[in-house]
DNA sequence: CACGAAAACATTCAAATCATTCATTTTAAG
DNA sequence: CTTAAAATGAATGATTTGAATGTTTTCGTG
């Protein structure tokens, strides 16, 4: 489902005079695949990223394959939360669309928004539902119309080329999929090909998918240990088998209380979807520039 | 090994017009064969060829996904969950995507695709694992891969517009996501107003957002029953609440034997999505006839 | 084998895109 | 403020693309 889109598509929808857009083309800011005739089509996840990196203003998302915005022009990520609290209670999809991918274009992390608009909403949503003034099922839903989104998006991010694999899950009886693919989605866009096992998978299969695969990373989102020791125990059984493939250990999630944490062992703890990002990044460095540097001995830091 | 590909589905793959296509054979571009009658056929490594050395974006990757497949065989539907299995295994999301979406552009009922392909191919790969065959991570990152293709499969479906509402779930416990989400697209398809509650809601819940949102219809999917008495009693409460509301009930889902459906009162029972999507059309027709033909008696059936 | 629907053919034509040039606007430096 | 450099966008004629047309071929089915 790979788009392409013609110079004069994209050139109206940031805006923008069709040969400014082919300069910029020939000049390598986008880069474009060309017809046997030699036209150019732009893909549209290229299109994207060039909006998202010049700050540029969509005029027209619908040429982009994006869902209609909001006319406010919601540029700023500080009250978006409360507004996703309301949209999504409100089971109103399209305000929960347009909130998100506004951010999105206008060039916010994806860490960012995950951080401070969806996961902070489940949040206030989870408080609503302490003080009765939301019900379970509103809570679902709000997941569904999540889950939606959040779909969406992955599919409008660069598929991931040749990078470092990452596999990612959640434990047995954890069955809390929005962070796990909220963390699949940053590490996509941290230039990893991170890929989501699923939810509820026991240790021991994680275990044959690390072997199987040899990932650089295995992620473990924790939303809920429904027991405690086992889950210890669990963990530090998988780093053993981690360990032993060079294959890096990251945890985070809402469950992993310190007291817990001081019992398990890991590569990195992650307390937000920002972390992680910035974890992967390095992580990603160091993996891909340390292999080059075995035959060539340098004093290290 | 060599593959015949008509120009159609060649200009499908890289996502071109079949008259530059035809246009591209024509000036030698792609050397083609010929039929007695004169039609043109594309070996498929003469396609490839092509595609690789004009470095093209591939649009619709079926070409590599699946090269070994003629569109025409490819359409029937009678060997597509064997073939959906492997490549769910495979981890090939491509080539899984490229089955669904062959047949569904071919004119395939979603409910036939949905009870002949995926869900078949999912029965399949629970047996292989209980013959230890196949991981328990496998069949989770299947169920990513299978929910992946039903966002992708939902968001082609032309919006609801003004249908009469239906409200959808799993009851407590249950996590399987896919079979109430397979559902929801046959009631769309249906032209239903299909709105996904989510997984795990307990029925008093259920009752509550069948008093706020008065739906015409409320399913369920029930793939897992966690305690069956309590499932019995809390189903026979919700059929209370949902009768005086005139909201039918159906149920359906593999955990329903026949043992376990004559102790329940409902409104109708659905074995298949084949079922679901004739009696959600059968209602359809008569609430939305029934109405205005009220001022007008008749005697009925 | 014959039939009929679906696919492919050749051809035409309007619309889109190409490379290039040039005037205008914006930016930056003096 | 002036001026030069850089960026933008409109205009040009040639080329490419894709949709539409009516006819012919293919292929599964009876």
């Amino acid at each position: 489902m790979n788009q392409l889109l013609s110079p004069r598509q994209v050139a109206a929808a940031i805006g923008v005079s069709e040969s400014s857009l082919k300069r910029w083309c020939d000049q390598g800011l986008l880069s474009t695949v060309k017809t046997a005739g030699g036209h150019r089509r732009i893909p549209v996840q290229e299109a994207l990223r060039f909006v998202r990196e010049q700050n540029y203003a969509v005029v027209e998302p619908r040429l982009l394959a994006m869902p209609g915005t909001d006319n406010r022009k919601a540029r700023r990520i500080e009250n978006c939360a409360q507004r996703m609290v309301e949209e999504l209670l409100g089971n109103n999809e399209q305000a929960c669309q347009a909130i998100v991918f506004d951010l999105f274009l206008a060039g916010q992390p994806v860490s960012q928004i995950f951080d401070e608009v969806i996961s902070l909403a489940f949040r206030m949503i989870g408080e609503k539902w302490e003080r009765h003034e939301a019900e379970v099922y509103q809570e679902r839903c709000s997941c569904q119309i999540a889950l939606r989104i959040l779909h969406e998006l992955r599919s409008k991010q660069t598929p991931p080329d040749s990078g470092l694999v990452a596999l990612g899950a959640t434990i047995e009886g954890d069955q809390y999929s929005l962070p796990v693919m909220m963390s699949e989605i940053v590490l996509r866009a941290a230039g990893w090909d991170a890929r989501l096992l699923g939810s509820s998978i026991p240790f021991d299969s994680m275990a044959k998918a690390i072997q199987q695969h040899k990932p650089e990373m295995f992620w473990l989102s924790v939303s809920f240990v429904p027991d405690e020791s086992a889950f210890i125990a669990g963990l530090n059984r998988l780093f053993e088998v981690a360990s032993k493939l060079n294959t890096a250990v990251v945890i985070g999630g809402r469950a992993l209380t310190t007291e817990i944490r001081t019992r398990l062992r890991y590569s990195a703890f992650c307390d937000t979807l920002r972390h992680l990002e910035e974890f992967a990044k390095t992580l990603r460095r160091r993996t891909e520039v340390g292999p080059k540097k075995t035959h060539k001995p340098r004093k290290k830091g």
